[in-house]
DNA sequence: CGGACAAACTGGTCTTACCAGTTGACCTGT
DNA sequence: ACAGGTCAACTGGTAAGACCAGTTTGTCCG
């Protein structure tokens, strides 16, 4: 199980640990962020890489920079986009944040019977052949959990692709990145969803006869199963923990 | 009717141009970007204005830089977060595009529902009564459009804060930083929806009493309002247009 | 006391040099 | 002929220093 070895450029270096400071609520919103020489002098780096993370910060919302004035961090609550959710799933320690995780779950729910709609609607018999071919796939993978949970994911991105619709595509990229980076730890929890071979077949089948109701509802009876286990999972961990 | 005068630095003014060449399909994916030496020589910047675009582009996932090899265009609807939208929204002439409007007012349809539920269900009692400040603010506001227009806005940011739902959150920024851009195009269009003063109020009153169902049959129903609209607009212009 | 002014900040731009990783041509030994 | 190593010529990454441009602040003058 070799993995590629990590490499990090400063400039990454230097935004991962401002952006987690930030999130992780260690510099207060309106404060001000020292002055660039300072920080450069602190960190260590030169300020050419400084400036590189204070910018990407800065595109993110996390940062607001004032020629002339000071650099002030902003509530990423109010302004951040979508593409923070991944550094806010995990807490320093690297532990899943289960609230966090709820929210994501949350909106799958609020989305993919939508989207499941939609391709009903417009996505054709490319789009159903496809899908087709991923059920197919998911049938002879039989109970090769990993396999089966990326085939699910795969049959997800078709569906979107489908749906002829960029704002659920680019929020399809922004949750899919939340979701890789530890498919592992839900691969368990999960699995009476991707197992549903059933509901993904009837997903399929409703979008080749353009039914787009059907989609919708079983698209909605799939997410459940997932999203129920994880708000129990969260319940159970509550309820015994703090 | 004065503007502050937009103050663009160098490397937005190249974020900005090079993310519109690749958005607007100039430069297609997979294609070698110039090197970096060569590249700012061509546009007239010196290499850490472009390196700070550069790296911003990257992290928007619309570009993947390699030590050493060269740097090559993604294909954004497969990379790209919903931070993209608003880069979207409008083509070269800064026209809208009404293929992504609708994209957003669906998205919209699928999310707005299941915020006022959540709301309904963890806002409390702080949420209704800041629901309520709003909804008596809009009856003051009687016909002035661009500011019921502005509080019905600020209803749904309040509704997202009820819901404690940060993927919600971080996609409603995203959302309206899409929408603010041009929300006066759409003061005409979308005013049926931001005059339906006892939606909002209904809406309000069932967060008070937990009633989550109705808050979500409530927003549904409001929602329905714009989206047909600009469906119903959309559908006109390609009917009679192309 | 109001306003002009200047110094001392802040971030923005530029130049030059060198370090580090990749690629590919070429040259070797078998 | 070919697998292997080697080296030159790319690529992006880091560094230091100077100077430009906008803001803030305090001081001094009318």
């Amino acid at each position: 199980m070799l993995r590629p070895i990590e490499r990090k450029s400063l400039s990454d270096a230097v935004y991962e640990q401002l952006r987690d400071a930030i999130v992780g609520g260690e510099m207060e919103a309106g404060a001000a962020l020292p002055s660039e020489r300072v920080l450069c002098e602190q960190l260590g780096v030169n300020r050419g890489a400084l400036r590189e993370a204070l910018q990407r910060l800065a595109q993110a919302r996390l940062i607001r920079i004032h020629h002339g004035g000071s650099t002030r961090v902003l509530d990423f609550l109010d302004h951040a986009g979508l593409g923070l959710l991944p550094s806010l799933l995990v807490d320093g320690a690297g532990a899943l944040q289960t609230r966090v995780a709820r929210s994501v779950v949350e909106m799958r729910s609020a989305l993919g019977p939508d989207i499941a709609r939609l391709a009903a609607l417009r996505g054709g018999r490319a789009t159903a052949e496809a899908l087709d071919g991923v059920v197919a796939e998911m049938g002879l993978a039989a109970s090769d959990l990993p396999t089966l949970q990326k085939l699910a994911l795969g049959f997800w991105r078709l569906l979107v692709e489908g749906a002829d619709n960029v704002a659920y595509r680019l929020a399809f990229n922004s949750l899919t990145e939340s979701y890789e980076g530890f498919m592992h730890l839900l691969t368990e929890l999960m699995s009476d969803e991707f197992t549903s071979l059933g509901r993904y077949a009837a997903i399929a089948t409703a979008v080749r006869q353009g039914d787009s109701e059907r989609a919708h509802d079983e698209a909605k009876l799939l997410m459940a199963i997932g999203t129920d286990r994880l708000v129990a999972l969260i319940a159970a961990t509550e309820g015994s923990g703090s």
